[in-house]
Order: structure tokens, then sequence, then C-alpha cells
RNA sequence: GGGCGAAUAGCUCAGUUGGCUAGAGCACCUGCCUUACAAGCAGGGGGUCACAGGUUCAAGUCCUGUUUCGCCCACCA
């Protein structure tokens, strides 16, 4: 069968991820004899598709699990979607509204039919994604994070952590979201800064002596203030403290504060105080025992404490009550303002800080372990500056509201006596009051922030609270492989949950990766409609293209811009390891190898360069993986296949696998040809694997499939100094010739004579080797002498230890050689002058290691030679 | 306000224990349909490695400062 001359994805990507499925390549059961290699997935947002970020996430991730794998681990990769709870929610909720519905019209019964019939659908979507990108997981162990055991998992962590007192309920001050109407961590929280306005009001003393004007950028909370404060040690409003205002348009009278948490220098260093409305004076105000009065309600709208602006929305009410306060004068001033504005990370609604009664999980005896165990370098960061921004926000880290007003989640385990109002907190659902036994007992209306149930996926996904096998074996994970963005909202939180509940680390490593980026370096976004969608460029170029575009110029922590030309480049390659292929397959027809044949075949220089060079590239890709640089890894795969395997070793091989040169030298490069190419296919497995299974099955082979073939162990005896050497004299020489045929304009086709010139150490070389110089040259007859005179009319290639004469009678620029020729050897002096120099610094001697020392004098000696080579040519045409 | 990152060829970026004669891809120029590949082959041009100091025998690589971008965190109303 003939294959044809571009390389197809689409023909082979979907048989082989069959065959890989079928066989069971992805599966692994403990095995104890052997070490584990686990990762589990990030679980994608069951919300709808994967984007250009999880094919990178997800394609690192492949690379590593593939490579440990074929190095003989147990490894096994654990798949698997997160509910993402307010996510979801309001994709179904927009959903519902296309029909001109809410939730509230459905219940919450049906509405999470709903949202199970969504999760169903996008679900099954994102797990095609996955595939059809070639990931590795292990589909028997797919989880998904409302499962039943992922379940378990979280009302086992929350009555366990209620029972130790780290999870209590209170009133306190939290992010309100008012268009999902629910409450959010702080870090669901975005801050960003907006053009506002400050203002200043006066409030009058109650005793009609005199004013102090406070400065805010939110008017409309001031009918929720309880107080005004002032620094402790500010002069001017000394004798004001302990006194007491009235609040303008409210008329209530709220004393003077001092507090230390006023700046004196911000405004007029008088500050209102809205316990209700603000974290900072929900603090202060439990410093000082003030009344907390909610003016704003749960849905934005100003609540009856807002007196006769209740009702109006908070906006509207700004609006109202500064031209109320500028009409009854108590309005001092209005200024261009920009401050930060938190808004709701999933709606973009600004939040609004709120006192509500709440869930939250107290964090100091959790964040501390966590705290030492990176200290410790328990879990390494790569690159190590993350575990900087990680320590950062574990170490300042607030108590975590986890309890959200939704009904897609994991329902709070809490059930309410509504008879004696006792507080059930159980593992299994309770049917009566364990205090008086009433029947009369509800459920905790409340689900659980997303998060909650993501921290614990390394080990609920294990099988835990089980402790199964699958846990022992593989817990802690080997490595986790995502994006900066989530450290806090999961890094840090999977790694205080794995101590606390399996007194590990959940992972010993974590792999951050950069972001997507478009061409001009603009973060991928569905508004600003630059995204690349990941399923489009398989459909266009084929999975193996969408990885090897994605990985290479991936570096830890970095992000990289993506565009149609990187594709493109990737697209060439596999194009380019296709049809190299295609020529040895035509090559290979009647070939099988027979066990271990290079002690036995008569090797040539070019089959022990390509050996030698296919170990050193075997052992970078692996050194470059170990350190988790796997754009470097796919460079080194880029450069050896193509400038080295392709350019070089397959025209050299051609004569002999053409029989030009007998049975047994073709022989010779059959195998070497064949060895080489499969362990590179094996080596970029990994990174491509459908192209590199689907040349390797082709190709005679063991095993059943190159998923389960041993990574590449290159054996010492391919280390070849002295043919890499020898070899980079001749693709010199090669180059210079071809150089020199360029800029004559010697047509392609047309051969022509050489003779080469070469001092006695390279007489060997040339005279075994010269065949190359002829073929790859186009030489029609390569003449090798001693140096002496040189022949008439020829162009002469000097270089160290030879020099080539190519006879172009007519072509032959007498004054443009010598010109060229006094270029270089003004720059050979140069350099000599240079390597002198520093030879002569008894300091760099004496200091540098012996190998540059050695380097230095071998290079001196070159350019001598060189030197002296030229010299002789110019004299020859000055003469 | 704090912290972090980046600045290298026209563009995008490599350059990981300091030893480079600074690389690649794309773009550009020249010539080629050479029986694996025109998604290709061969050749070529193009860089005072942001700036200023310092350490060192040696600095794109380490240190200090400056400039310009970018990101993250933060309760200054």
């Amino acid at each position: 069968m003939a294959l044809a001359k571009k390389y197809d994805p689409h023909a082979t990507e979907k048989k082989w991820y069959r065959y890989w499925l079928d066989g069971g390549f992805f599966h692994a059961e403990v095995d104890k004899t052997k070490e584990p290699f686990c990762i589990v997935i990030p679980p994608p947002n069951v919300t709808g598709q994967l984007h250009l970020g999880h094919a990178l996430d997800n394609t690192l991730q492949d690379i590593l699990i593939r490579w440990q794998r074929m190095k003989g681990k147990n490894a096994v990769w654990i798949p698997g979607t997160d509910h993402a709870g307010i996510a979801t929610q309001i994709k179904v909720e927009e959903e519902l509204a296309k029909e001109g519905k809410t939730r509230h019209d459905l219940g919450r019964e049906k509405f999470l039919e709903r949202v199970w019939e969504w999760k169903e659908r996008y679900g099954s979507r994102i797990i095609e994604q996955l595939q059809d990108l070639g990931a590795s997981c292990d589909w028997e162990r797919e989880r998904f994070t409302m499962d039943e055991g992922c379940s378990r998992a979280v009302r086992e962590v929350f009555v366990s952590l209620y029972e130790k007192g780290l999870i209590y309920q209170g009133n306190y001050i939290i992010n309100w979201c008012p268009r999902c109407q629910t409450a959010l961590s702080d870090i669901e929280v975005e801050h960003k800064d907006q053009e506002g306005k400050l203002w200043e009001i006066r409030y009058p003393l109650a005793d009609g002596s005199g004013e102090l004007v406070v400065a805010t950028t939110r008017p409309e909370t001031m009918l929720g203030d309880t107080a005004v404060a002032v620094h402790p040690d500010d002069e001017r409003y000394k004798d004001l403290v302990g006194r007491e205002l009235i609040l303008p348009m409210v008329g209530r009278r709220i004393p003077i504060i001092a507090d230390s948490y006023v700046d004196p220098s911000f405004g007029t260093g008088a500050v209102k105080v809205t316990p209700a409305h603000d974290p900072n004076d929900f603090a202060m105000g439990q410093r000082h025992s003030l009344p907390q009065v909610t003016v704003i309600g749960p849905d934005g709208k100003m609540s009856p404490e807002a007196g006769k602006y209740a009702g109006l929305d908070r906006y509207q009410c700004r609006k109202q009550l500064i031209s109320d306060l500028e009409k009854e004068g108590y309005l001092v001033s209005t200024k261009a303002h920009q401050h930060a504005v938190g808004s709701c990370s999933r709606c973009d609604t600004t939040v609004e800080p709120t006192v509500s009664k709440q869930w939250f999980v107290k964090m100091k005896p959790l964040a501390e372990p966590a705290i030492e165990a990176v200290k410790k370098g328990l879990v390494e960061f790569i690159p190590s500056r993350f575990a900087k921004l990680y320590l950062n926000w574990v170490e300042n880290v607030r108590d975590w509201c986890i309890s959200r007003q939704l009904w897609w989640g994991h329902r709070i385990p809490v059930w309410y006596c509504q008879d004696c109002g006792e507080v059930i907190v159980a593992r299994e659902d309770p049917t009566a009051c364990t205090k008086c036994s009433s029947g009369n007992i509800e459920q905790d209306p409340d689900v659980l922030d997303t998060w909650f149930s993501s921290a614990l996926w390394p080990f609920s996904t294990l099988g835990w609270p089980d402790q199964t096998q699958e846990l022992e074996h593989f817990y802690p994970t080997s490595v986790l492989v995502t994006g900066f963005d989530i450290i806090y909202f999961w890094v840090a939180r999977m790694i205080f949950m794995g101590l606390e509940f399996q007194k590990e680390v959940p992972f010993h490593k974590v792999y951050i990766h950069g972001l997507l980026r478009d061409a001009q370096g603009r973060k991928m976004s569905k508004s600003l409609g630059n995204g690349i969608d990941p399923s489009e460029v398989i459909e266009g170029y084929g999975a193996d293209t969408l990885r090897f575009s994605l990985v290479s110029g991936t570096a830890p922590g970095s992000d990289m811009r993506f565009y149609t030309e990187k594709i493109e480049g990737a697209r060439n390659f596999a194009n380019k390891i296709w049809n190299a292929a295609r020529f040895a397959l035509m090559n290979l027809e009647d070939f099988q190898p027979q066990g271990d044949e290079f002690a036995s075949l008569p090797l040539e220089l070019a089959d022990k360069w390509i050996l030698a060079r296919y170990r050193k590239a075997a052992l970078e890709v692996d050194r470059w993986l170990e350190r988790f640089e796997l754009g470097e890894a796919a460079r080194v795969l880029y450069d050896f296949i193509w400038s080295e395997f392709c350019d070089w070793y397959l025209e050299l091989a051609k004569p002999r696998l053409y029989g030009r040169k007998g049975e047994e030298a073709r022989r010779a490069a059959q195998y070497t040809l064949w060895y080489v190419l499969s362990r590179t296919m094996e080596l970029l497995h990994p990174f491509m694997p459908f192209i590199s299974e689907e040349i390797w099955q082709q190709l005679p082979h063991d095993g059943p499939s190159i998923v389960v073939a041993s990574w590449p162990a290159p054996p010492e005896s391919f280390a070849d100094e002295e043919a890499e050497e020898q070899f980079t004299i001749l693709m010199d020489s090669i180059r210079s010739i071809r150089n020199v045929r360029s800029e004559k304009q010697v047509p392609p086709g047309k051969k022509v004579p050489a003779i080469i010139q070469a001092e006695q150490q390279l007489q060997d070389l040339f005279g075994d080797w010269g065949q190359y110089i002829t073929e790859l040259a186009s030489l029609s007859e390569l003449e090798l002498t001693v140096p002496g005179a040189a022949p008439e009319k020829a162009e002469a290639i000097v270089a160290t230890g030879y020099t080539i004469y190519l006879p172009l009678a007519g072509l032959v620029d007498l004054e443009q050689e010598i010109a060229k020729l006094e270029k270089e050897l003004a720059g050979a002096r140069e350099q000599l002058g240079r390597v002198e120099n520093k030879l002569a610094n008894a300091d760099f001697v004496q200091k540098a290691p012996a190998h540059v020392v050695e380097r230095e004098q071998k290079r001196k000696q070159e350019l001598e030679a060189l030197i002296a080579n030229l010299e002789k040519r110019l004299h020859e045409l000055e003469d």
C-alpha cells in the first residue's frame, strides 16, 4: 500500500485511540512491584467545552504520564470533571432564561434535574474532547466531584472538621453577589480599579456646636453608619472623641470613636463607620461594640432600614442621596477618585459586603501545616517562585466562607430541629432530632463552595473515605499540573486538606504553566472573540499538531502566545516525520531485524554518527523532561529529527539503501535506519502519540503498542565523539562547497569536480568518506592530495587543515576572491589575538577549568592552521 | 502600597550549575518540482543580548540601580 505524500491525521487518530482503549493500555491496576506515578487531572468544569488552556494543561499531563508509563512506572492518570457549582448554575439559569423562566419557577428538585441533564451533556462532551486530544487517562477511573464517592468524602470531611471545631457557623461580614444571590469567598471576588468619586459630607455635632466632615466613596452606606472614627493621635479631632454626631438624612445619633485603623492623612481624617457593609468597619464595629445596621438587602436594593430610600437600587439610592445631601447643604465636595471595586468573578456584578449567617472553615490550624510542608520542600513548586506566592497567601489567609446560597452542589450536612432548635451535623441523613427526637427537622438549604470538594480530589478520586489499595499506593500523587491562576483556589486547599485528612501532602510537585495568549499577547477570552477552539484545530490539523504546537516553546510558569503560524510549523513537522517514515518504509519492505545486529554489521561513519547523535538526543529529551522543560525536550526532538536524521542521515543512507554498495552495506543502513527511526518514534510518542504509533506499527516492532513500549535507553556504546567530530568536518566541507556553488550560480544539477588538499591527519577521513562530499555536494569527481600548488583557475575554500579547490573555469573572479579571503584572514587573526590574550593571561590558565583552557589551546592551533592556509592561498592569488 | 515576571535578529521566542565564534521558527533575499517531503530542498542577509555601574580570568547568563511593559496580592474610607 502506497502511503499518501501528505500526512492525514484523521485517518489514523480515531483508529489508534480506539485501539488503545480496546487494549486497555491506559488502565493501571495497583502493582506494588512497580514505582507508582500518579496524576489527578484538574477536573474541568462541566460548564461547557474545553478551551485551549485545557488543551495545553492536558497535553502537558499526557506527555508526563506517557513518558513515565514507558519508563515502566505504575502510571495512572485519573480523569474527571467538576460540578462547578456557581458557574454551572449560572449556565443553566441562562438556558432557562431563554425560556423565560427562573430556577424558582421550576423549584429546587426540577431545577437540579435540569442541571444533571446539562452535566450529562457537557460532561461527556468534555471527555470526548480529551480523548480527541489523545489523553491517556485511565477512563475506568473517571470521577465527578458530585458522584457517590466524592460526595461521601465531602460529607466525611465536613462532619469531621465540624467535630474538631474547625467548621463553625456565624454572622460575619462576607462578600455577597446581588445577582447570584449568594455569599462568595474572598478569592471569588476580583478587584478592579474604577474611576469613582470621593464625596465629603458634613455630619453635625449633636449639641450643635460644630460639625465633622467625612469622606466616602459609597455615600449610600451612610444610612447604615453607626459611628465616625478618627485616629486616636489626631490633634484635630482629639476633643471630639466620645461626643456624638447626628447622621444627616437619618437623624440617628452616632458616636465619634478613636481607632488606629484610620489614616489621618487620607481625606479629612474622619471615617464614617458602616459595620454592616464594609469589612474594615465591621472589624471596627467589633472592637467598639457598635450596632450593625443593614441597609442594603440581598438583591442589591435598599432595605427597610434605609427609611425613605427603601426599595431603591443601591446606585439609584446613591444618586438620590447625593442630590438630597446637596439640597440640604450637607455635601461639602465631590472629587474624582480612583478606587478598587470588588466584583463577582463569575458574573462580574459588583459585590456587596454584608453581614450574613454563613458557614466558615477556621483556617489558622489548617494553614500552619500547609505552610510547613512547602517550606520543608515536601511540595515543590516548578518554577520555585510560585512557592512564595503560595506562602504569601496561606500565611495571610482568613477564614473560608464555604456556604453558598445555591442549589447546585453538595448540600450542607446540617439539620435544624424546628422544635428544640438543635443543630444536627451528621454523616448519615438523620430522620429525627438527636436531642428531642422530633421528626420535624429541616436540612440547611445551602450548598458548599465548589472548591470544598475539589480540595479533596487527590484522595477522594483514590477511593477515600475507604482505605483502598489505590489510596495506599498512589497517594501522595506524583505531580499536579495546573495554571498559576488557581494556586489559591485549589492547590493551597488541596495541600491543607491532604495534610489534615491523609497526614501527607497530596502531591510532591506542582508544575505550573502559563497562560495562553493570542498573537498580540492578549488573554484569550470569549468577549474578545480571540480564542482558538482546540476542537477546530484538531479538526483541521490533527491532535498531534495541536499538541506539538502547544508544547513547543512552553516553559514552566511563563505565558505563551499562540497563533496559526505556530500550528502550521507543527503541522509541517508532522508531515516531515511522515515523509521520512514513508521513505524508510519504502526501503525496508524486505527488512526484518534479527536481534542486535550492530556488532556484526559494517557500520559506516554516518551510522556511527547518527547513533551517537540519537543517543545524545535521547538523553537530553529525558533530562529536559525530568526538569519539566517540555518545550526544550520538544525542541531537541524537532532538531534531531529534522536537522540531523532527515537532512543528513537519510541523504547519506540513500546510496546504500538503493543497493549501490552491496548487500551488506544495504543491511547496515537498513538496520540503522530502522533502529533510529523506531527509537525516535518512541521518544516522540509522549508528544505526538498518534503519528508515532502509526509509524511504529508499520515498522518491524515488538509488543502490541508504542504506548507500552520501553522508553529508549541508548547504550553507552553508541557514544562516539570521534565520529561526531569527523562528521562535522565533512558537513562543513559540504556546506562550503554548496555555498560556493550557490554564489557562483552553478546549476544544482550540474556536477563539478573538486580537489581537496588535506593535511596528513585528515587524509584518512577524506579518503574514506570523501564519497559523502561527492554525493551531497554534487561532485563529478573528487581528487585528494597533500597540500601543494593550487590548480589553475579554481575557487578555493580554505579551512583548518584542508583546502578545497573547485575548478570553475570562467566563474572565478580573482579580485572578489582575494577580498573574501582577506576578510576571512582578518577575522581569523582577530580571533586568534583574542585567544592568545586569554592564554597569555595567567589568571585564566590558572583559574578556568582544564577543559576550557584545553579548548582554547585547540582553538589556537586551529586558527593558526587556518591563517597559514589562508596566507598561502592569498600568496598564490597575488602571484 | 507591597511582591513577582519580562526586556536577545523585522516578529515570536530559546539560551538552567557564568566559558558563544549568541541560536531556532516565522518573515525576507537567491536558486531549485534533486525518484521521502514545494507543508519541501540548498544557500544567504539580519543582533553594541533595554540602559548604567559592579563582581569575575571570563557576564546575554550573577549583583546593584534606572527605564519601559505585563501580572499578582492588598481593608486606605
